[in-house]
RNA sequence: CGCGGAGUAGAGCAGUUUGGUAGCUCGUCGGGCUCAUAACCCGGAGGUCGCAGGUUCAAGUCCUGCCUCCGCAACCA
């Protein structure tokens, strides 16, 4: 019979640097998925792979001095590097520069647009180079991007539009329809609620401002739109042809096509959610049968990021744990629908708790007695009693539970489940005390059931980590001599063959010493913290400019009189300042960093001819200036300056 | 009242669907064992299950109100 197949991907990885280990659970988690799929019987195709193009990379490879090609092929390079060294089993690694997917980008953009669905307009507003997006009037009142913080631009732009809202309700019902369609489903209310029911935005799909995309092929002024270009790697992956319709498509996309899971950040499940299905159903095909949004991994309490200087890489930690260490780690310590919490101290634990005292010290315990007791030979079990009946029920729970949880991707949970099983498994070697059976020669058909119920429950639980943590389970067949490592050979406890010789002993995971261990990492750290300067990154700089645009901006003095904070707006402060010479509102977004009394009185810079804007319906007249994105700070002036003074 | 999620032992979590002695991992204290990677096994201490009411013979679990935190949205000119 035919299997089945298991179509399944990852959000493709932005080509601009190399990933965290908060990026690379994603590919982990997959490709654990993927091995379960594959052991269980499915003909699985995983596709990961790069999203190559947009404004940011375009001024990433200007920094570094190459072109945007040079600069994507590694990154590329890195990111493929980490992937592999976490033994990710990927079918297909997709680019979003190969010719292929640019030609069937193209020809997806040009059909969509003869189709009517997409149409030429302008767009009008600010825009924000590093985020390629514009913004609206209320969304950017003091000048900074809404999601980055850079600094954003007037632009108006001719662009392509699609017309999303045609397809909403046919979306609508879809996600109604199939309520497994979003997981965790926690997020399928955010979507619905927050998107879909209040109406569709048609959404920009050119862009005109820079050049680093796939060019529209009948108006090579624009380029696609990263997101269009970027979710469209599904199926140009698997041979998409926009030309043909879809019985006429290659066999492989036939069989392929739809995806059963997309495994995906939270972060972007908006994009997979929404724009990816209208795409489909614009290009009438099937929707994906699932979208699965992964938590994210913070570094303790906070997020990962390089300003912070506390970003984790996955194959710097592979250097300490080794490949299934860090496997082990992100699988295992990852909750299902919260973030999870990276430390060094997690990670040790991990480590040393459950690879090295639980799995790994079983099996050197287990082999060592065989060794020592029956020369090193399988022996042939005879009658069940005492716990024997327990351990292969735990076992086979084991088994069950884990299948089940895998199936809707409760990865941790599975192998928590596998793991109780080498849990039983130690209690049982203290419920049969071996060393004492081993001192009467009449016990001897006993110790040899005993041995043979846990060299067996180790093989079982080596079949059940294949998914996760497959170097290890190879490692332990190897050191049981077995080559019964198939899915089939637990469906019953004691499929390991009696009689056979096991392989030779070695240590799993060697014990990492904590004290040691945690003394290194400060020692590294301190050692980063002394280079940090060289590490901070250049920031994206604007354009030199002459003194007489400076002049333009008609900064002025000016002294806080009132401050109150605006109802409903987390973050705004409505401010009343004195300029000398006229009063104004100010509305200002600094609520989150100082109290009212923090700034009354004081004397700040205002930016005295900005155009008025409405915030949360509240008019402002001005800005303050203030530095920082995370942490803000206002600039504030010696209390002697008067007010009114033209700053310059 | 924008939408949604969460508050359970020192830390991290399960349990809430179908009310009925509060559980897991780590840590901690004590004991056991000696096959093993100073590992493994057993036991103890530690929780008024965010707060306040209500329903019930019985509430972590159901109802009402409130507080706090986190997503998303809005919004930081």
């Amino acid at each position: 019979m035919e299997k089945e197949k298991f179509y399944l991907t990852t959000a493709i990885a932005y080509a601009s640097r190399k990933p965290h280990i908060g990026n690379t659970y994603e590919i982990i988690m997959s490709d654990a998925v993927a091995r379960f799929r594959r052991q269980t019987g499915y003909d699985v195709y995983f596709c990961t792979g790069t999203d190559e193009h947009g404004q940011k990379i375009e001024n990433y490879a200007k920094d570094a001095g190459l072109s945007p090609q040079e600069y994507v092929d590694r990154v590329a390079g890195e990111i493929r590097g980490v992937w592999d060294c976490m033994g990710s089993s990927y079918d297909r690694f997709i680019r979003t520069t190969e010719p292929g997917h640019v030609r069937a980008v193209q020809k997806i953009f040009r059909r969509f647009y003869e189709q009517g669905d997409i149409y030429k307009g302008h767009y009008e507003g600010w825009y924000c180079t590093p985020c390629e997006s514009f913004f609206t009037n209320t969304q950017v009142a003091d000048g900074k991007c809404p999601d980055c913080g850079a600094p954003v631009t007037q632009a108006r732009e001719e662009a392509y539009f699609f017309k999303m809202s045609a397809y909403a309700d046919r979306l609508i019902k879809y996600i109604e329809d199939h309520p497994d369609f979003i997981q965790p489903e926690s997020r399928k209310n955010e979507m619905m609620n927050n998107f879909l029911k209040v109406g569709l935005q048609d959404l920009c799909v050119s862009r005109t401002s820079f050049k680093w995309g796939i060019p529209v092929d009948f108006d090579d002024k624009h380029v696609v739109y990263v997101w269009l270009d970027a979710l469209t790697n599904y199926i140009t992956a698997i041979g998409y042809d926009p030309d043909k319709s879809y019985e006429e498509q290659s066999e492989q996309f036939r069989r392929l096509w739809p995806a059963d899971v997309h495994i995906i950040g939270k972060d972007i499940l908006r994009f997979h959610t929404i724009y990816w299905p209208i795409f489909l159903m614009a290009l009438g095909l099937p929707l994906p049968k699932k979208v699965f949004g992964h938590p994210w991994f913070n570094f303790g309490a906070d997020k990962m990021s390089k300003s912070k200087g506390n970003v984790v890489y996955a194959d710097e930690l592979a250097e300490r744990f080794g490949k299934d260490g860090v496997r082990y780690y992100a699988l295992a310590d990852m909750p299902y629908a919260n973030d999870g919490s990276v430390t060094y101290q997690n990670v040790l634990n991990r480590y040393n708790q459950d690879l090295a005292n639980n799995l790994g010290n079983l099996v050197s315990r287990t082999h060592a007695m065989t060794k020592k007791y029956f020369d090193g030979i399988v022996p042939t079990p005879a009658g069940e009693e005492g716990p024997d009946a327990s351990l292969k029920a735990t076992a086979l729970k084991a088994k069950e539970a884990s299948f089940a949880l895998m199936n809707d991707y409760h990865i941790a949970d599975a192998l928590e489940e596998i793991f109780a099983l080498f849990g039983r498994a130690n209690k049982y070697i203290d419920e049969t005390t071996p060393w004492v059976l081993a001192k009467d020669e009449a016990n001897r058909a006993r110790l040899g059931t005993v041995l043979y119920n846990l060299l067996e429950a180790v093989r079982f639980g080596a079949v059940l980590l294949t998914p996760f943590i497959p170097d290890t389970a190879d490692k332990i067949f190897k050191q049981l001599g077995t080559d019964k490592t198939d899915y089939a050979s637990v469906s019953t406890f004691g499929a390991l063959e009696s009689g056979k010789p096991l392989g030779e002993s070695f240590t799993l995971f060697a014990r990492i010493d904590e004290a040691k261990f945690l003394e290194e990492i400060e020692a590294k750290q301190k050692e980063a913290e002394k280079n940090a300067p060289k590490t901070v990154e250049e920031p994206a700089h604007e354009a030199e400019i002459k003194i007489d645009e400076f002049g333009k901006i008609e900064l002025r003095s000016a002294e806080i009189l009132t401050c109150e904070p605006i109802p409903k707006a987390k973050k705004l402060y409505r401010i009343e300042v004195d300029l000398g010479y006229e009063k104004r509102q100010i509305v200002s977004g600094i609520a989150k960093y100082y109290q009212p009394a923090d700034l009354i009185g004081k004397k700040v810079i205002v930016v005295a001819n900005l155009a008025p804007a409405t915030l949360c319906g509240v008019e402002s007249r001005g800005m303050l200036l203030a530095s920082g994105e995370e942490d803000v700070r206002v600039v504030f002036l010696d209390p002697a300056t008067k007010n009114g003074e033209r700053i310059h």
